[in-house]
RNA sequence: GGAGGGUUCGCCUAGUGGCCGAUGGCGGCGGUCUUGAAAACCGCUAUGGGGCGCGAGCUUCAUCGUGGGUUCGAAUCCCACACCCUCCGCCA
């Protein structure tokens, strides 16, 4: 959440920033309920002060008790009053988005991002190139039509060669992310409401999550949902700062909303896996972390030999929580263009409010600064295999996964069973 | 799933309707003493919100797991729920 405080300071400030995104009409229906509840409250506890210096003491006498009834009966209105006002005040609070940082790209749409800059040779085929669902359908290295028939559309088994890539793809990055810092971790999937508030996932998108309704409980669609929580209410001391997590997940979205988006193959299924990275930072160092995530992942991408451009993201196309955020785009040669494989942002203070994460500095308690960004998924190998096949239906493996159990070419040996 | 026990201010703990925002200890911080330190002694030691003030600050409300209820008044009584521990059952 915002600042509020300092919105209330300078509100003409917050409402151009907030105007770039659209949202400068509910910061000024947040600023009038605010008003509203700041009057109700002062009331309400002027009420409650005197009821209180009336129960010090004696127990009163009948006549005395009258009064005191009366007193009660105008508190508890009062009070049915500040806690509606505060009921709005905290809705409306909860759907404002970040601050955008000045430096993110002007704009409401996706066609709105800036390109920074382009790395790496675009491949040409000599042969008609096939996509990761052409090359490994047929054979069965990936099944999207068994994972429709377990659990409907946008599911894949990965098997055989496929499969053991993909698990090295992930061991590559975590043991890259290790010897960088990052603590690696594997936590739980499945969150409570608070933690989906606390990341900023609720209310916006809930019609993407997967809810547990008889255990309250949500599936998360990111792991960075659970190392968010993973120092909820906690006061972190300043050496502890900064602390960076890689988490490994499965990650599970309902993709409402993307009908009829990318519906081939597995680029968007509703359940995935990802290394994902967090931090925890000093209010000050975020702008500094943001691009040495960015770095990490454009390393990563180069390790792995893939073509991509940055993407500066557009303000109007910013996840809530985000005050700016970096796209990585590999080339996909069947499609012939870029497509998203990675994505970090800088949410600044936004998800620390909300989880309440806080460190001792100098000025007392202040709230730290989180970032997070994705180490890969399975979106890089789909881009390995198209970047990388040979006229044979066969993808040249990345070496640097062969240490981690990959093998050197997919689809040389027999998928086994599963065919 | 069943039975029992528990949840209080960093940690441990006292507290069964008004004198409790809350006892005591530990830890932490400051001071006295000391060449320095320890010990001893003295003091301070939660968080969040609102109002006032340029400010140091003053003031007020909330918070004793969470949400409801009873009452003029709730840490304390009642109800529901959550979490933790122990035992039994079941299962990976």
């Amino acid at each position: 959440m915002i600042d509020l405080r300092a919105a209330r300071q300078d509100p003409d400030a917050f409402r151009a920033a907030l105007a770039r995104r659209g949202a400068a009409a509910d910061f000024d229906a947040l600023l009038a309920a605010d008003f509203r509840w700041r009057e109700l409250t002062e009331r309400a506890e002027a009420l409650r002060a005197e009821q209180r210096r009336s129960s010090k003491g004696a127990p009163p006498g009948p006549e005395r008790i009258a009064e005191l009834r009366r007193l009660s009966d105008e508190l508890a209105s009062a009070q049915v009053e500040q806690s509606d006002a505060e009921r709005e005040r905290q809705d409306l609070l909860a759907r404002i988005p970040n601050l955008p940082d000045p430096s993110a790209a002007d704009g409401m749409t996706e066609e709105d991002s800036q390109v920074l800059r382009t790395w790496g040779e675009i491949p040409s085929f000599a042969f008609v190139p096939r996509d990761a669902l052409d090359l490994g359908s047929p054979r069965g290295w990936i099944d999207m039509a068994r994972g429709a028939r377990l659990s409907g559309s946008r599911f894949a088994y990965r098997i055989g060669d496929v499969a053991l890539t993909e698990m090295a793809l992930y061991r590559f990055v975590l043991d890259f992310l290790a010897s960088r810092g990052f603590l690696p971790v594997l936590p739980p999937v499945l969150a409570g409401e608070r933690a989906m508030y606390g990341t900023g996932f609720l209310p916006t998108e809930e019609s993407n999550l997967y809810l547990l309704e008889r255990d309250g409980l949500y599936l998360t669609g990111t792991s960075e949902v659970a190392l968010a929580g993973i120092h909820m209410d906690e006061r972190l001391e300043e050496d502890q700062l900064p602390a960076l997590y890689a988490g490994f997940t499965t990650n599970f979205r309902r993709e409402a909303g993307a009908a009829g988006k990318d519906t081939r193959g597995m680029f968007r299924v509703h359940q995935f896996d990802k290394v994902e990275m967090y931090v925890y930072c000093r209010a000050g160092e975020s702008r500094e972390f943001h691009e040495r995530l960015l770095a990490y992942e454009e390393e990563i991408a180069q390790a792995l030999g893939l073509p991509y451009r940055v993407m500066n993201i557009a303000v109007g196309d910013l996840g809530a929580p985000a005050a700016k955020k970096y796209d990585i785009e590999a080339w996909f040669p069947v499609q012939g263009r870029y497509r998203e494989i990675t994505s970090c942002s800088n949410t600044t203070d936004y998800q620390a409010r909300r989880l309440n994460v806080r460190m001792r500095g100098e000025s007392g308690l202040e709230f730290v600064h989180t970032l997070n960004g994705t180490g890969a998924t399975a979106r890089a190998l789909l881009a390995i295999m198209e970047n990388f096949q040979d006229e044979g239906g066969t993808v040249a493996v990345p070496e640097v996964l062969g240490r981690f159990g990959a093998p050197g070419t997919i689809g040389r040996q027999s998928p086994g069973t599963a065919r």
